[in-house]
DNA sequence: GAGTGGTCTAGACCACCAC
DNA sequence: TGGTGGTCTAGACCACTCT
């Protein structure tokens, strides 16, 4: 029903663009829960006649709260109040050692413990040089020799993260890190094996708006921006051993961190 | 010289639509240099002949480069590649005590390091009930009373975070914490001088469009998400002391932090 | 087939900016 | 004053979904 949706109309006296005053109307219709995540919005035939403008000028308010991650409109089937999906708490313990003592890569781990079915496919390792940022944190030479493990990340059949892993290839050759399936515990319990004991990480969150190319890895709808978190593994000399470069769903994340206070 | 831009055309005989073409070429052309930030596209009345297409599918195609975060359209003037404003990493021992103890609140002392201008403005002092997400992260009945204190962080003319604090109210009555102006160190000095020494912090962090009042308060251009972080102050018998909840701009932070891998 | 949103055309007038 | 982007109209045809 969206009776109780079209109730304004335009103040042509107002100097607000007649397409945003629609969007206006529509935001606050679903901020006071006349319209309530997964209802459908009144179709662009019904905005039109109700408002009496063009079809370009309700399409424009519908963008803007589309753009807005607000609304998603589903082609032939109308327009609806975005429904958000359940997040996902990353916890800062998440490489913690006792989760791989227990044979469980963090991904996995952690799927299991909410409940939900993962899957990693798009598995590739190459072998290449480091882009410069990379190399940088790693402390090796622009020139250097990288494993590179690139994987995708689902939950649910829901595609939420993308990842891509550096480490240097003299850590990683002839280990089952340079394989496509590093084993029980993932490359992190590979390398604390082969006596790189890891001591901490660093963790750099940035967000932007995804690319076309991530967009699509990660089917996003419009409106939703991704979390780039380049992660840092340092083992107990201090030493880089890993960099790993994720794109992250916002939708489908709360990062959480834990800070001393000293 | 948009000479070097304008070089390729439509594929008539593709699926893809026309103004996504035309959003392809744009942007190929800012990822292989032939554009560079700050440079300016060409006009819509170029892109127009150049593609002999209708002005309003000219539009759609500069829209989903805006909508990207990659350009940014300045009425009168043109559409410009993006300029990266230079983001400020946020360490995560930006609330380390020694901060305090030089008489520093967090965000002056950080301002000073990077060598920009802090301002604060849009101060704003109350006491009201807690939101309830709230009073659960505080651990006060839904009624409680909290001192809530609202404030806008600028660096160099440019406001980059707001920020609303939850204080228990009987933490705060009668401190300067219920004051504008809370002295120096700012109102974690406060709480410890009042015997609540802090002991850790959480942060949770997520990231979504702005709402339309969060682009006006921080300056958004579109394209551009927040970070929401919610942080909250523990002290050393484990009691929540306050509840900061902060959108930063995300051009303008990239935010850091430390894990053990203990 | 009826209804939905997606793309595109060909105009119009306006507001803002630089010269 | 001329060029720029912002808003709006009034159509058209298409692709998708549901019945």
């Amino acid at each position: 029903m969206t009776g109780t949706v079209l109730t304004e109309h335009i103040d042509a006296s107002s100097d607000r663009a007649v397409f945003r005053q629609i969007a206006d109307h529509l935001r606050q219709a679903v901020a006071k829960g006349r319209l309530k995540p997964g209802d459908q919005l009144p179709s662009e035939v019904q905005l039109i006649e109700h408002y009496g403008v063009a079809r370009m000028t309700v399409r424009n308010a519908l963008k803007l709260l589309q753009d807005e991650g607000l609304t998603i409109a589903e082609h032939g089937r109308g327009v609806y109040v975005r429904a958000r999906p359940p997040v996902r708490r990353l916890a800062s313990d998440r490489f913690a050692q006792r989760h791989r003592k227990e044979g469980m890569a963090a991904f996995i781990a952690e799927a299991g413990q909410a409940a939900a079915t993962p899957h990693v496919d798009m598995i590739k390792v190459t072998e290449a040089k480091p882009p410069a940022e990379v190399a940088d944190r790693l402390g090796v030479a622009d020139d250097a020799r990288v494993i590179v493990r690139s994987r995708r990340y689902s939950l649910d059949g829901r595609p939420v993260e993308t990842a891509v892993s550096y480490i240097p290839a003299d850590l990683a050759k002839g280990t089952p890190i340079a394989e496509p399936n590093p084993g029980p515990g993932g490359i992190y319990a590979r390398l604390e094996e082969s006596g790189h004991t890891l001591a901490r990480f660093t963790e750099d969150v940035a967000a932007r708006m995804p690319t076309p190319e991530e967009a699509r890895l990660l089917s996003l709808p419009p409106g939703v921006p991704v979390f780039r978190l380049v992660r840092t593994a340092y083992d107990m000399d201090s030493r880089a051993v890993e960099v790993c470069d994720t794109i992250l769903a916002t939708d489908a994340y709360v990062l959480s961190y834990e800070l001393p206070a000293h």
